[in-house]
RNA sequence: CGGGGUAUAGCUCAAUUGGUAGAGCGCUUGGUUCGGGACCAAGAGGUUCUCAGUUCAAGCCUGAGUACCCCGACCA
């Protein structure tokens, strides 16, 4: 099994200060933290035990959550035959140009050469799932008669294929991990009120588990999912300034009932068209993690993420040495287990100390344990942190210095659980700070080419009367587009009120927030 | 699908005018090390993307194909 080999990084300079090198940066966290990699297949991702771990601890939080909520888990087919995909016009014209399309069903031998048998060709060609309404619509046809069956709450796990031009891992490829709500209401207003609650078990899920602040919005027309009249989302601030959409969450009204025929029997005894709802987030939450809180060593993880919570180091010259401190080693890893701690003794021969730190930091393990013959003196543990609110200025070995610290065994032990929760907490306040430094409320164009192209860009908030046309015209002068229309809830008092279009000075009632996005 | 580029060891890349296939890192073994990426020695590892052509001779030149990367179009 071949493994690439990691590259030391270039720790003197910062991540900001070379933004154009973003996508290298990126790409090294990944490898070094040994999360994923490019598959043989074209533009598919291996995901790695390690990046696979933390997806898993992801989907326990948005299970129990869904589940909170009322949802039950269940399984669609893969293939939806074209001419169900069809049923809904806007939906099948919006993932046309990216479906993988099977046509047969049986290969043959000729000549020595495995090919294709072109008399197995399928009456009607089957699309892999670019995503699962219309088949799921297909089958609550037959679960819904009364009111009395609705609402249903369905979420799916399931890879679905996109056939994407151009992949990055975790990011967009080809084929890729996710989950999909479908929901079935009786009314319009349950089927809202479902699109906004998911919506916000996803903000918190990304604030309290991810660590990364988002703002909760809508997407305006030419963004939203094909065939929904509403598409929520939830965007996060990358290191780089740039947005990413973490999140959505559609209100499809009854358009997918139309085309599929899903009609209720209400309480007056009418007939009445099924009101729906999709939602979904996918494995591209690991490469928000990435983007929003790595650095150049590697990955850094929220502590709710993290497969291993603390990794122990022991360090030793002599074969005496080696008993004593492994022995300690040992019974601190036990103790830790014991408090319910996902641990982890790195007990390697013919490593050095230093290149383990390295390894485990690569991988954003929070934190770390060094237990050395000094300890053993003092009856003492070294607490490594992986991770520290930054001092500006400050160098790397100086950094490193500050996230060491000799404690008293027992206190150690003790505090490793409160020191983990503080951790989550700054992770996020960091991330806060950093999207509020990169934000701004901006009302004329000047300002607004400014802050892209010389202050390094960010969230915009600014009044917007344009159309499609002038949305595209903000692309292609600022490669800026509208990122959401963000809920009133979201909007802070500088950016309130009315006030007049940024591009065509036309008046406008309220500010969408603008920024390069992935 | 349009424009540009690349393809050589597990990884990153060299190879002069067409003339014996190389380095660093990684890997294996032995020894000395070990509180921030240790050192020494020995070793394993190659269909130079594929097919065809030119040539005494091709990693290098020509043609076709394939894959990947970058810029567009598309995008959770």
């Amino acid at each position: 099994m071949s493994q690439p080999t990691p590259q030391k990084p270039n720790s003197e300079e910062g991540i900001a200060t070379r933004a154009q090198d973003y996508g290298q940066w990126y790409l090294d966290v990944v490898r070094r933290a040994q999360l994923a990699e490019h598959s043989a297949v074209r533009g598919c991702m291996v995901i790695r035990p390690h990046g696979y771990a933390i997806w898993e601890k992801l989907q326990r939080e948005l299970d129990d959550r869904f589940k909170a909520t009322g949802h039950e888990n269940a399984y669609f087919p893969l293939f939806i035959p074209l001419s169900l995909l069809a049923k809904e016009e806007s939906h099948a014209a919006g993932f046309a140009k990216e479906c993988a399309v099977v046509t047969h069903h049986r290969l043959k031998s000729v000549n020595g050469q495995v090919v294709v048998d072109p008399d197995s060709k399928l009456e009607e060609p089957l699309v892999v799932r670019p995503t699962s309404e219309t088949i799921i619509w297909e089958q609550f046809k037959g679960w819904i008669q009364s009111y009395r069956d609705l609402p249903i709450l369905i979420n799916q796990w399931a890879n679905i294929v996109r056939w994407e031009m151009r992949t990055r891992l975790f990011l967009r490829t080809a084929e890729f991990l996710w989950q999909e709500g479908h929901t079935a209401h009786a009314t319009e207003k349950e089927a809202i009120e479902e699109t906004r609650r998911m919506l916000d078990v996803y903000a918190d899920v990304a604030e309290n588990i991810l660590a990364i602040p988002v703002l909760k919005g809508s997407k305006t027309e030419g963004e939203r999912f094909a065939g929904a009249l509403d598409t929520l989302c939830i965007e996060g601030m990358m290191q780089d300034g740039k947005a990413l959409q973490m999140g959505t969450s559609h209100y499809l009204g009854q358009n997918f009932a139309k085309s599929s025929g899903v009609q209720f029997l209400n309480a007056e005894g009418k007939l009445e068209y099924v009101y729906a709802t999709s939602w979904g987030v996918s494995t591209r939450l690991i490469g928000a993690l990435i983007m929003a809180h790595s650095d150049d060593t590697g990955l850094v993880l929220p502590p709710k993420l993290a497969p291993i919570h603390v990794v122990l180091v022991p360090i030793y010259k002599t074969d005496e040495e080696k008993s004593k401190v492994l022995e300690e080693a040992r019974a601190v890893h036990a103790e830790l287990k014991a408090q319910g701690l996902s641990v982890k003794l790195d007990e390697r021969e013919g490593l050095s100390p230093g290149a383990k730190y390295y390894e485990w930091e690569g991988k954003g393990v929070p934190l770390r344990i060094e237990v050395g013959p000094k300890d053993l003196e003092k009856g003492s543990l070294c607490l490594v942190k992986r991770f520290l609110p930054a001092i500006p200025g400050e160098t790397d070995i100086q950094r490193r210095k500050r996230a060491k610290s000799f404690v008293p065994r027992a206190e150690a032990i003790a505090g490793i659980k409160p020191l983990l929760d503080q951790m989550q907490k700054e992770l996020l306040e960091k991330a806060r700070a950093f999207r509020a430094s990169r934000t701004r409320v901006i009302d004329n164009l000047a300002d607004f080419e400014k802050f892209y192209k010389e202050e390094g860009g960010g969230f915009a908030w600014v009044h917007w009367a344009g159309d499609a046309k002038d949305e595209d015209e903000m692309a292609k002068r600022f490669e800026t587009s509208i990122r959401c229309i963000p809920l009133p809830e979201d909007i802070p008092p500088q950016a309130q009120g009315a006030g007049q279009c940024l591009l065509t000075g036309k008046p406008s009632a309220r500010r969408v927030v603008m920024a390069k996005a992935y």
